[in-house]
DNA sequence: GATGAATGAGATTTCATTCAT
DNA sequence: AATGAATGAAATCTCATTCAT
């Protein structure tokens, strides 16, 4: 039943997925639903959003664990965190687009019970990522920022990827984003060797191209 | 009238906004409204994208013609840029809500459209980035990638932080975040200069936290 | 509009009448009731039950007034009220039905602001008549009990005499209480000069009768 | 079973209470309710309406049985038994709170056959009560009405005081009906010796009052 | 051009009743 | 006999859109 209220919620998003089409797809009339959830529509949404933020913060505990287990170094560590993460949205596509369209606007409204519970599961991953990036920076193997920030930077390059590899401008062959494991190459390259090569290059304009 | 459905759909949602409501607050009759905007709701929701993604790229264009004219390094140059494009959305709260949560979630849409119209505008400000990246990679300053794939990234760290800055979790008075220019050399020194100290160091669990 | 909703109301009752139906019958649509009655279905009934009390407490008023200027003793001019406010109850008998029904029901729930507001109508019309007993105790033509008690009763009766013409028992060809005019005199013949002749008479059980 | 219902149609009335509510406050499964009464929801009322009407009934003819063998007055003996069926609703407030809600609303429902089920078991009592009344007749100590006709009105004194009793306008310690007795009393007292002491006076205007 | 009363499709939610266990 | 999960008809209410004025 959550699975139907997932396909349907990533398809047509929270506001225009009908709950009797919620139910049709899982099989069930449409009362029964609420003898499962009680709060209705949004109850459903709140125990996807509980099962997708537990799992990457499930996710992002084991990782840590056994690349620390593996005696990875640092930099290999968060670059297969990221790969796993990348992973873990792309298998799960539809828990994925109801975090970035679901979540995204329930935490930007004006506050509210809804909106506080959300952010309290969305602080799971964040805190778990967090812990790791505070060792590795404790062990002088990253500069010493506040780690929430940086689990937050991290999270959102990886988001952003996905969001990109989304769009219909990405045409995955011929991109340096073509795999998962390219795209955290990617990732980690830019977020730990920094993006520069020669800093002190004077800034030219592009050569105005014509539109059409 | 478009500024009264911009604050609007930024308090509510699109979903939730009334359309008498935008009526009201923009002192007009609902019946008017349609005399303006003839696809309803929605064109004028569309039409707000449009001011909100040109704004973007006419910020990026001005920024880095007048960075260029200053004869700024490359490092600088995207330094200032981000340091805008934080200013500017933190000025245009509305105007970033509604992109975060409209935007974002049109365009993760079924494809329709409405979503290849949303997309030709987000292109545009992505497009006058990736010209200036284009510019800075050729000149040898940056390290050669395709040039829209880090132009996403960019725009993608600036979203981040400005969505880490809505979050309650952020505490301005403590954080390396604190403005907008403290947060753009925080966004540029992890963009450019990288996050390792030392990438050899061995990962480590953190010691595991007892929960309260 | 109120006048689809009352003769409903009488027919079904106010939970088996459907918005739909009332709406059909005022020959609206079912939104535009909501233009007019914010309040939905219960603000209907309460705008019914306003000028239904309303109308009853005018006609206390303009009864006795006209009672007193016409002279009349304090037997006729109570025996007149309660002929009106028969004849006024069998004219708008759908009035009379949802004041039986609704009224009835809702004043007895528990307390509850809609509750409340009820009261506060229904006693208008007592408040009325208890002046007009007040009036006529002061005078010495009525005993001294208190008013508002003796005008319950007053209004209980002809609220009984009306329900008992409602049921299927009541046969008015044979009755004394054939028409209005004749029940008013039977109601003021008990309730003003009693109902025994013999008080002392021992009281004896009546032949068993009998049960078919 | 029956009780669970009594109490929960006379707390929310019948439309608006929950089977599975009175279902859980008899501690019986929601089914199991079907096999004792198959008519369902309705049929549960009805059952309550045959014990409430058979009630009164069978504490009319006691009543009157006992009155008659202690050999006391008309006047006394029903007086007496008005105090008894004041008495009696008194204790069974939720069987009351039913019988002037539900089979109030109920009798005066379009005619169908759940209408005319009713009707007869709200014959039961009347009969009785005339029974008595026509009796009285017989000896001369009642003035030679319909007694069906008298039956009812004293019913609907005594349902019409306890009404009025339950008013939050009924302030008990300060009231001619204070108890159950004196409203007994004094309700015999309108009913058998009339209201009036002095017919002839005029009826004037109360001094108007003015409103607050 | 400006208006807002009218509309009715469509949304969520409730709950009496059924029936397999 | 007892159960309660499943059901889906039906209820209220919302609101984008139309159109006569």
């Amino acid at each position: 039943m959550l699975s139907a209220a997932r396909s349907l919620f990533a398809e047509k998003g929270y506001e225009q997925a009908r709950l009797e089409e919620i139910a049709e797809r899982a099989e069930f009339g449409k009362g029964t639903l609420y003898n499962y959830f009680e709060g209705g529509k949004q109850e459903l949404l709140f125990a996807i959003f509980e099962d997708a933020f537990e799992g990457v913060r499930r996710l992002v505990e084991t990782c840590m664990a056994e690349e620390a287990s593996a005696g990875h170094t640092v930099r290999t560590a968060f670059r297969n965190l990221v790969a796993r993460l990348i992973a873990h949205f792309s298998e799960e596509r539809a828990t994925f687009l109801i975090l970035m369209k679901e979540a995204q606007r329930m935490g930007l409204a004006a506050d509210s019970e809804a909106v506080q519970r959300l952010i309290a599961l969305r602080e799971r991953p964040i805190e778990a990522l967090a812990g790791a990036i505070q060792a590795a920076m404790d062990a002088g193997a990253l500069r010493p920022f506040e780690p929430h920030v940086v689990a937050h930077m991290i999270m959102g390059n990886v988001h952003g990827y996905l969001m990109y590899a989304c769009s219909p401008a990405f045409s995955p062959e011929q991109s340096i984003m073509a795999t998962p494991e390219r795209a955290a190459d990617f990732i980690a390259s830019i977020l730990f060797d920094g993006l520069v090569t020669a800093p002190e290059t004077p800034f030219v304009l592009p050569a105005p191209e014509t539109r059409s």
